[in-house]
DNA sequence: TCGAATGATTCGTC
DNA sequence: GACGAATCATTCGA
């Protein structure tokens, strides 16, 4: 049994207290004459250590007995100032329920059962109320704020749209049509997560009021502290949260797949500039008897052009087979790097020599093709 | 406008 | 997974 299902029940509990002692107010006034206050709380107190040991069925039972519905009548409910309309509640249970509202130490021991609720469940789940924002919602709110999904609308993401192309290597103004195919369905999927969005904070407010209510109204038979119920908000607040979070990963995804759509590589081709192209062209002539750069040779390369390494295997993947289905037509652009790299390397010896150094012997030059049995290069 | 050049992709092989 | 070969799609210069 619960914390909670043992107040409620412990509220049905107080309905022991005779209709006599709470209607009758001599006999209050002879129990008070008689300095019985304490003994009262004590009666309450143990009361509800019974009932702490009592199954939800035990408690039920004492507050539905048999002979409830017999007693009932509309007269008694006008008195007891309880409505039974809708929900037909049986008498005695009214009755109860009246005698707790109206007994004069209801408030007291309410306040009591909160403070030893707030000391013991309630200050355990506190610890975990103050939950640092979830990194995995920042990097999707972060990611839907730089698509233009979420915050404010520039131009349905046009700013999006134009870092994509010129991501694509090619200036934001061309390729119109894409662009404006793009700006459509992203601003297609804004406004679908815009639309979502509202209706999970609707249902979220919604339930959220419908929660408070229910528990200012069980206030009156159970003790919540307005705490209590601020907590009950937040957990309501982090499962509606756990479900945008979902809604966020999704858009993310959609995006993501328009973008790369969009960004198809191969319409988007564009020719490496002349400086990333002598780079390469250097690297292949001076390694043409083994024109198969490393992985931290690729990277280097990669690095050095600004493109990246799957771009590097392509260059050297195309070099290679073109080179070798054609060598004639290569020789002049081999011998230009020849005579390229055969300067770099004076300069370098030079150098080397001026500072009394000992000149490091590179690869001196462009050797002769040389093909391997398979065939390779 | 056309053909060469070029970067990317696909498929088969090792 | 890296590579060769074929092919595609785009760019570029005459």
């Amino acid at each position: 049994m619960d914390d909670q299902t043992r107040m409620l029940a412990g509220m049905g509990g107080l309905g022991g207290l005779s209709q006599a002692d709470v209607g009758d107010p001599d006999s209050v006034r002879k129990q008070q004459s008689l300095g019985q206050p304490q003994q009262d709380i004590g009666d309450i107190l143990q009361q509800i250590m019974a009932i702490t040991d009592e199954s939800l069925d035990e408690a039920q039972a004492r507050c539905w007995p048999e002979e409830a519905p017999a007693q009932w009548t509309p007269q008694r409910e006008g008195e007891l100032g309880g409505s039974t309309a809708g929900c037909a509640l049986p008498l005695n249970f009214q009755h109860r329920k009246h005698a707790l509202n109206c007994h004069r130490m209801k408030p007291a021991l309410f306040s009591v059962l909160c403070e030893i609720k707030e000391k013991t469940v309630l200050s355990i789940r506190g610890v975990q109320e103050e939950d640092p924002p979830d990194p995995q919602i920042m990097r999707l709110d972060n990611m839907l704020l730089a698509e233009g999904v979420s915050g404010p609308e520039k131009g349905g993401g046009s700013a999006a749209a134009a870092a994509a192309a010129a991501a694509a290597g090619g200036s934001p103004n061309d390729g119109s049509i894409e662009h404006s195919d793009y700006r459509a369905k992203l601003t297609q999927i804004r406004q679908i997560y815009h639309s979502e969005l509202e209706k999970y904070e609707q249902a979220c407010s919604e339930f959220t009021n419908h929660v408070m209510n229910l528990l200012r109204e069980q206030s009156r038979t159970r003790p919540i502290s307005p705490k209590e119920i601020e907590r009950m908000v937040a957990i309501i607040h982090r499962k509606f949260s756990s479900i945008q979070m979902q809604l966020k990963q999704s858009t993310c995804e959609a995006v993501m797949i328009l973008r790369s759509r969009f960004l198809d590589a191969r319409r988007k081709r564009r020719n490496f500039n002349k400086q990333a192209t002598e780079v390469l062209n250097e690297y292949f002539y001076s390694h043409l008897s083994n024109p198969y750069p490393s992985e931290e040779a690729k990277e280097e390369l990669a690095k050095k052009c600004g493109i990246t390494v799957s771009q590097v295997s392509n260059w050297f993947g195309n070099k290679r087979i073109r080179y070798k289905k054609n060598i004639g037509k290569f020789q002049e652009e081999a011998n230009l790097y020849a005579v390229k790299t055969a300067v770099d390397a004076a300069n370098v010896s030079a150098q080397a020599s001026q500072a009394n150094s000992p000149a490091t012997p590179n690869s001196g030059g462009y050797p002769a093709p040389c093909y391997t049995p398979d065939g390779r290069l």
